[in-house]
This record gives C-alpha cells, structure tokens and sequence, in this order.
DNA sequence: GATGAATGAGTATTCATTCAT
DNA sequence: GATGAATGAATACTCATTCAT
C-alpha cells in the first residue's frame, strides 16, 4: 500500500473544470452570476456539512452573504443545490480515479483509489448523506457515477489482470465498498477522525486475493444498469 | 459457515414476551388498547418501511385504521414511536445473539448471528434507519444496545479464544461491520434483496484469522463509552 | 368596623342545602351518583385553583379518582362543571349576605358582608377566574346572582336609610366592587395574600358618606337587567 | 377635578416616533414590511380587541389581508405579537404620565393621569387583557412598567408633598388601582362605556386625604421588587 | 439581476367530547 | 354505571417557493 495518492483535501474548489464556465452548459454565466453560484455551493457545502441536508436555503443564503431570491435564480430548488453539490464532490472523485489509473501497481492505484476517496468522503457530512440517503438531489449519483463508472472499471480491469484483486469484484461492489465506509466514517464523526480507517483495511483486506484463494463472493453484482436504477430510484418521496 | 441460525424472519410477531402485556410496564394495558396499540406499530413499521420516517404521523394512524389522536394516546410524540419500534427490533437481535452463544463452534457462532442479524435488518427500512441514523427515537439506539453489547461482547471473546477471530477486532468494530452491511442492503433495495451479502462475505473473510496471519487494524477501536456517545451523540439536529 | 362575621372559612363543603340532593332538582342522585358528584366538584375546585379553567378535565378527573367518563356523566361539558363550581361559590356568598342582615349597625352588616365575601373570594383562585372573566361557564353569574342580587339589596337599603352609605351607590356598584377587590387578590397572590385589603379599605372608605358630604358618582348604575346583561352576555367565544 | 388631560383617544397611531421606523432597531423595515407591519398591528388591536387573546395568528393574518407566513416573519410568536402591541399601549400610558407631571396642581396631575389613562385601558379590550393577566406576551409588563413606573412615582411624590394624597398610598396602589377599574371597564363593556368612571370615582375619593384626616391603609404596599414580581410570575401556566 | 417579503400547504400536538368495553 | 380508549377538529409554527420592489 506504498505510493498513496495526494491527501486530496483541495475539495470541490479544485474541480478546474470549473473554471470554464457553469455546470451544465449554455451560454456561460456573467462574471458576477459565476461567482454567486460559487458563492453559493460553498456556503451550501459548509451548512450542510455541519447540520445536514435538514438545513433551510434560507440559511444557506445567509451564509452565502445572499438573499434567498439569488439561490433560486441559479438553482431551481433544493434538490438542484444538493444536485450540484453531489455532482462536484463526484467529479472530486473522478479526477482521483484518473490520478490512479496511472499509478505503477495496479493494486496501489486501486487501494489508492479508494483510501483517498473514502477519506474525501469521509471528512465531508453533506457528501456522505447524500451518499448514504441518496433521496436527496434528484438522479443525481446515477449521471454523476456514470463518470465515475470508467474509470473505476479501468483500475478494476488494471487490478484483476494483476491477478491481485478477488477475481468476482465488480465495480457495484467497490461503490458499495466506498458507501459502507462512510457509515464507519458517520460512527466515528470528528471525535475519532480516523475511525473509519479499521472497516476500510478490513474491506481492503477481504478484496484482494490471497494465496489460498478465497471463496467467490454469494450471488451476482450488479450490472451497470442495475447499479444505476438502484442508486438513483429509491423509493422514498421526501428525504 | 455452517449451522446458519434460522431465517429470523419472524420480526417483532416473535417477541413472545409481548402478549403478556404492553412494552413498558404499569397495568396491563386494556385488551382493545393493546390490540390498538399493536395496529399502531404494525402499520408505523409498515409506512417507515416504505417512506421512511418522514412519513406523517396522519399516515401511521391511517394505515392502522385509527385516528390520530389514539396514536398520540399511546405514544407521545414520533420519536417515542419511533423509539418503540426500535427497541422492538433491537430485541429480536438480542435473542439471535443469545441463541448464537451456544452453537457449537465459536467462529460459527458468531459469523452465524451477524449474518442473521444483518439479514433480519437488511429486510426491514426501518430499522435500518433507526440504526443508522439514532437522531429519530431517542436514547433508544444505546438503551437498546446497552443489552445487545454484552451478548456480542460474549460471542466476541469466545471467538478470540477459539483463535479464529482476528485478535484486535474490537465490539465496536463489529457494530461498524453491521451498520456498514445496511449500506449495502439500502443499495440492493427490494430488487436486489441479496446483495447486501456480498459485502458481507467481504467483511466476514476480513475478520477472520488466517494462517498467514494478518496485519493489525489501523487505530484503536472505541471504547464501549466511546461507542455509545458516538451512537447517541451525533449531531444533526433533525435527521 | 366591629362585628365582624365569621371567617367563612368552611367553604362549598358547607353548604348545607347540599344534603338536600342535587344541584338542580329531577329526582335525588343515587347515592355514589352523588358522592362522586362532589368527588368531582371538590377536584375541580383544587384544580382549578391550583392552574386555572385552562386545566383539562381529565386532570380535574384524575385528581378525583374517577374516569373523564364519570364527570362527562354529571356534567354534560366542561362549562356547565364550571358553572356548578361557581353557583356553589355564590350560594356561599348568598349566606354571608344572610347572616349581615341581621348585624345590628347596618353599616357594619353591610361592611362586614363586604369583606367576608371578598377575602372568600381572595382565597380561591378558580371563583376569581370566573369572576373576572366570566366567559368560562354560561350565563352562572346572572343565574347566581338573581339569588345574591335580593340579599344584597336588602343591605344597601338598610344602609341607606341609616345614612351611612353614599346614597348613589347602587347594588351594581357593590358587584363592582367586589370584582375590583379580586384583582387586587389577583395581584398579590399567595406571596401577599392580605394585599387586597388595601384597596378594599380605599373602596369602603369611599362608599360610605361622611360629614361633609361627597359629590355624587358620575353617571347611573346598571340597572338590575342591565347587570343581568353585563355579566352574562359578553361577547368573548372562547375563555 | 379641573384640567384634564385630552381624551387621548388617539391610540397607538398616535405613536409619532413610529412613523420613523421599526419599533426595535436593526436596519429600517423596506417601505412594503414596515406598511404590513403595520397592519399586522392593526388587525391585531382589532381582533384581540374583539375576542381577546384567544384568537388565532390565521385570524389576525386573515384580517389584515395577510398570509400567516408573514405575521411570523414579523413577529417570531403569538407572544411576541401581543408584546409588541401591548408596548405600543404602554407607550401612550407613559406619555400620558409625562404630560400629566407638568400639571398646575399636583392632585390635578395625578388624578387626570389616573383618569385618562384608565379611560384609554377602558376602551381597549386587548390592553386590559394585557394588563390584567401579563401571562400574554412574556416580560412585557415588567419591561413596559419599567418606563412607567418612575413617571407615576414622580407624580405621587408631588402630590404627596402638597397633601392632598392620602400620606400611605404608594406605587403598588397606584397600579392596583388602575387595574381594579379595568374590572369595571369589562362589566361595563361596550353597552356601558363609562361605567368604569363610577368606580373610579370612589377609588379617586379614596385616595384623596382629607380634613378629617383618614386611617391609614391596613398592612403595607407592595415594594418595587414585589410589584415587579407579582405582575411577572402569575403562576398560571395559559391564562 | 438581486433582494427579501409574502405565501400557504404541511406537520406535530392538544383536548373536549363520544362511545365501546 | 363507570371506565378510559378513540376521535378529529383546532392551533401554533416551519419552510420551500414565488414575486413585488
């Protein structure tokens, strides 16, 4: 587990993608407009971090600096703002599974991979709810995953070719990996920061593929579409 | 992994102590107000299970055939229904810990109850919920675990003892292990009922001792006081 | 001010025409029938004058051992309880008033009544309540004043032909009066319970005439309808 | 009884300072909240007037043309709105007190103090409520009586020192006094508009000393902590 | 474009009153 | 008759969203 990944504590701020103009497309946003979306998903990250998505837009205007009316304008409602917010800390991801793809061992880059996006996960509250109660934000794990899923199937792909990783993992049971992290990250919460650290060497651990071998895992994965079905249609209407 | 427990299926019908009475104590409850009182939690286990704890009050009452009133009568507010429903189900875990302290082989013992109770929690939203997110229904989670811990506690050192449990694997990390299973099962949803397994499969292998010995778990686990703030303490306010 | 009547301590309990049967006629109650009727009465009274007619009847029913059922079954509504309470309140008035007729300076028949039923009606809370918001239990001041009205008539004319009292003082002014003193009562609680006494000595003062005459009281005084009216017809819907 | 002051009739519109801005502080209401503001206060005095305090916020929102919605943007709680209101009320008492010091005679300016101000309580069903059970809207009382109180004792020492007030009224009697006459207003209720003054005019006789001197008023007034005390801390819990 | 005021449907909870046991 | 369970209309308050300034 040597040549870790960057601790990648830069953020959503460091999504350079970023700077070319606004999420979707169109015609890119005035300058000002830019900087209040900006403006915006910080302070959004920032209150929802520390009092979960419970938190009203009016307060995340205020700490935004800004008046209720200006969040509307550049998110149509709640769940866009918690869309968007999800859809950057992906990208987050993304571009460390990129990073990883490049790694000298396989293995690292995907025991990499993992460790720092879990830590990422783990030390952001708004991410991790909308990871683990994904009711929030629309379909949005579904789009922002269908980034995320090429990569993390080149490190898998890269991995199993290696010969070093179980040879049934699926990239539906590394996102489960990542998500059951963060309840241990959630168990842990800033008393015990690293908490989370003990379930991941246990999964990590339980992945590779030993000596002796290792019985196949039960059942089937999930297949990219029934991942995505399962991610973005939960069945509950609110929260 | 032999000598599995039973499917645990029953749920809170099998809490055999039940018909002797209401939960709590005091005089037995009137037979129509217990029978009431059972309509209520069979039908709030029933909605949460389908909506989640957001679902109104209205709609437990409703779905029991009764008004709101008679579910304010017998619980005082939400999180008290909550509460109740809970510890119910905490219950049943607790008997599947009892009858697992006396299979046969420790290992079995314990691999049995965890999968048993990850099984009984993984069909059941609710009590996912509640585990995973102790802000609904009180001090519930660590009441209730007060009588689970010792039980797991005991599986726990027969396990050590027998040599097959990875030495420093601590209680908390195996309420960490449960609670990181129900991501897994969230995931899975209804159309994918097994998939919960997979990772379990994963953790199981993780605990275990092999020949080859193991690298130590990073940290330290929690203590028991610990593990109950981390449980009871989180901070969100409202969900 | 010598010859004062008795402290009038004894209370509703008193009442001797109680024993007779029920409040109002049809045929006599059966004999617990009436024993909780008092049952229910004496609780209404503590409560109330410990917290108010905001106070619930199943709190007036538990503290008199009894189920809301039972007080539902000898008083049609919470109002007509109150107004039960409150006829029992005048009835003792109406004896006080009794006993003054025959003091031997009229004066002090009057004085004497004046004060005996203002420190009757310091001491209680709930008759207070009634007293000066009387939208709590129907038209019970007209009602109980139609027997109270006679007596305190009789007063006033003794004292007025013995020229002590201010000749333009009428029977409404003495219902004035009295009110007047609860707010005083009211004012100083328990923690001052004689603080009435101040304004009460004010009043009588004022109401008596003396040497150099007094200037006649603006306006008229309420006729006896008009009284009736006043107190039994005001406008509030609730409290 | 010469001099009196002018009918003062005007009510809180007669508040001048109001036009300036909001009642507290902070940055000015915009023209629209502080015209809504107003008419919230409005409606208010209307409704309260009306039916008391047992009216509902959708009530008084409804009657100023409203949504609820804004009636709590303004006014965090029903408290908070009786509050407001009241202090308007006290407002205008305690310019009633400072015009009423500069009176020729100190008797003078007292009693029409006393008069018009029990004049502007008698014709304000929501004020007497206010004044009479300080359970509605929290410290009001106190806080408002804070600014009263010294205006009152400037007029009693006045009149104290050219002996025309009977030597052992104090403070505490002054507001018992305007109280009691509320009790008279509420009788007299809108068919009888001045039958307060009867009552007044006794209690004013009263107060004043005359040549053949009086007796001193039994026990001993309230001191100011008492007086705060005892119009703060009702034991009632509503109501 | 920005602002924050206005809106009102929605939620938890209480309590007078009725009715089955 | 007595009991207390059941009922549901009523009430205070919140917050996502719209709209006038």
């Amino acid at each position: 587990m040597s040549e870790r990944l960057p601790r990648a504590d830069a953020g959503p701020a460091g999504t350079p993608a970023d700077g070319a103009g606004p999420a979707e497309a169109g015609r890119p946003l005035r300058r000002d407009a830019e900087r209040n979306r900006r403006r915006i998903l910080d302070a959004a990250r920032d209150v929802f971090a520390d009092r979960g998505f419970a938190a009203t837009l009016d307060d995340v205007a205020h700490a935004a600096g800004l008046g209720v009316g200006t969040v509307y304008r550049r998110f149509p409602d709640k769940d866009a703002l918690v869309e968007a917010l999800f859809e950057e800390r992906i990208t987050g991801l993304v571009e460390l599974a990129e990073q990883a793809a490049s790694a000298e061992d396989a293995w690292d880059g995907l025991a990499g991979f993992l460790e720092a996006a879990s830590r990422l996960m783990a030390t952001d509250r708004g991410l991790r709810q909308a990871v683990m109660s994904p009711h929030h934000g629309r379909a949005g794990v579904a789009v922002a995953r269908s980034q995320l899923a090429p990569r993390v199937d080149g490190l898998l792909r890269r991995a199993h070719e290696s010969g070093q990783l179980r040879p049934d993992v699926a990239a539906s049971d590394v996102v489960t990996t990542l998500e059951a992290v963060q309840v241990a990250a959630e168990i842990g919460g800033t008393a015990h920061p690293e908490h989370w650290h003990r379930l991941f060497a246990v999964l990590l651990d339980g992945l590779r593929c030993r000596e002796g071998g290792c019985a196949a895992l039960p059942g089937a994965p999930l297949s990219e579409q029934e991942l995505a079905e399962a991610m973005g249609l939960r069945k509950t209407r609110r929260h």
